[in-house]
DNA sequence: TGTACATCAGTGAACGCGCGTTCACTGATGTAC
DNA sequence: TGTACATCAGTGAACGCGCGTTCACTGATGTAC
């Protein structure tokens, strides 16, 4: 996965070889973190350390020290930016809706999904490195974000129903949330830890969304 | 938490210090497989080293070499140790569909967050240390034990529908499998990863599950 | 536009540390007779 | 029951390794005038 395609933000350049910057690196802070994210990818959330993130990105052990403070400041980092990552394509996929809300929460399924699947360092920095949110503002702001867009989802399903058999929309966020995270870390995920299905994991969270608001009262 | 509350087999010692005990350890295997829970339970999974659990264990850092090959294969047994207990938590709960499939059914999801609860460092190890299932048969049959009960409690309870609109059951256990581990995972846990929720996790799960089953016609 | 200077960002060598592993050893246990 | 012997299980000292960190340094960049 080249960076053009995990990144849109056209200020991020590719790391360049050694040869090829000056004595500065001029993007450190970005190469340590795509660095990491090629280490979790490969090892796992425990299989990366700041001396090979450095080594893979062409630059002295201790230069690090100066964008991190240690290891799980660049692993906050990593989780941060998948978070922000993570809202980003929920919300496309949601599309406020559109173009009708039943086939935008089932978009939006299938995003949460494929984020999974294509982002597993991301995922695991995000949802398995162990990191505590309280201990970290902006991350637990950043995850909070990405889990507003499963919560306007919620209340604008919870809207197609009457008022008086309406359930808490917070509470149907709460449960699709929490089936589409048991499915895409049971089995959907892009390394060797996923258990075999006899269905693609989008059929089945697909299947479970279907029953779940059947027995809310929905149906199309 | 005692040995004798995490363990039923009367034929496992408390591990002894290294005055009462002669040259030989006597208990060395699980005496290491005690010291690497409490290591998950306080560090996470990336938390622990060999050498660690040796010294908690009273023991020469070459000694745990003759019982396990090296971390991973400790995780391992740390992992299967888990299923097993995770099983055995289960199917008690569950007891064969008593007084009552819908109520057992309930016990059954209580059971595995007061699982997933109390055991963090067991459930870390088989969900989340990266163990791939592939490279460890029977780690991977353990896990299919535990997987199992839900499997025949989701049997029994397809059994209470008519033929002709039961669901798959083998959908249902997924299904049921997913919303519980998401929960667990999301806000169930036992250590600092814990989301907050403005209600209890088990209240969740068993509000999610009545409405998966009201939506595959099932209402009490 | 040019020059002086401060600041920034990375160098590279060195260091201490804990880990995992090895290996000749030794204490304890079990078995044959 | 006693003795000899094989095997097992842990010792403890030693070693190499990679990690993180430090520190005096130096090349590059930006700013004041």
């Amino acid at each position: 996965m080249s960076w053009s395609e995990r990144h849109d933000n056209p200020k991020r350049r590719k790391t360049r070889d050694k040869q090829d910057r000056g004595y500065h690196h001029g993007n450190l802070r970005e190469a340590l973190i795509e660095a990491a994210l090629d280490l979790i990818a490969r090892h796992g959330p425990a299989g990366f350390t700041i001396a090979e993130a450095a080594r893979a990105a062409g630059v002295s052990p201790g230069a690090p020290n100066r964008r991190f403070r240690d290891r799980d400041d660049l692993m906050v980092a990593v989780a941060r930016l998948g978070f922000e990552l993570f809202e980003a394509r929920l919300s496309a996929a949601w599309d406020e809706g559109r173009p009708e809300p039943l086939q935008a929460l089932e978009n939006l399924g299938h995003a949460y999904l494929t984020f999974a699947r294509n982002e597993p360092a991301h995922y695991a920095a995000m949802f398995e490195a162990g990191l505590a949110l309280d201990d970290h503002g902006d991350l637990a702001r950043a995850s909070e974000n990405a889990f507003a867009v499963l919560r306007r989802a919620a209340d604008t399903v919870c809207a197609l129903m009457p008022a008086k058999s309406r359930p808490p929309a917070l509470m149907v966020a709460l449960h699709i949330w929490s089936l589409a995270h048991g499915i895409a870390t049971l089995f959907g995920r892009g390394d060797g830890s996923r258990r075999a299905l006899p269905m693609a994991p989008e059929e089945l969270l697909e299947a479970g969304i279907l029953v779940y608001l059947e027995g809310l009262g929905l149906r199309r």
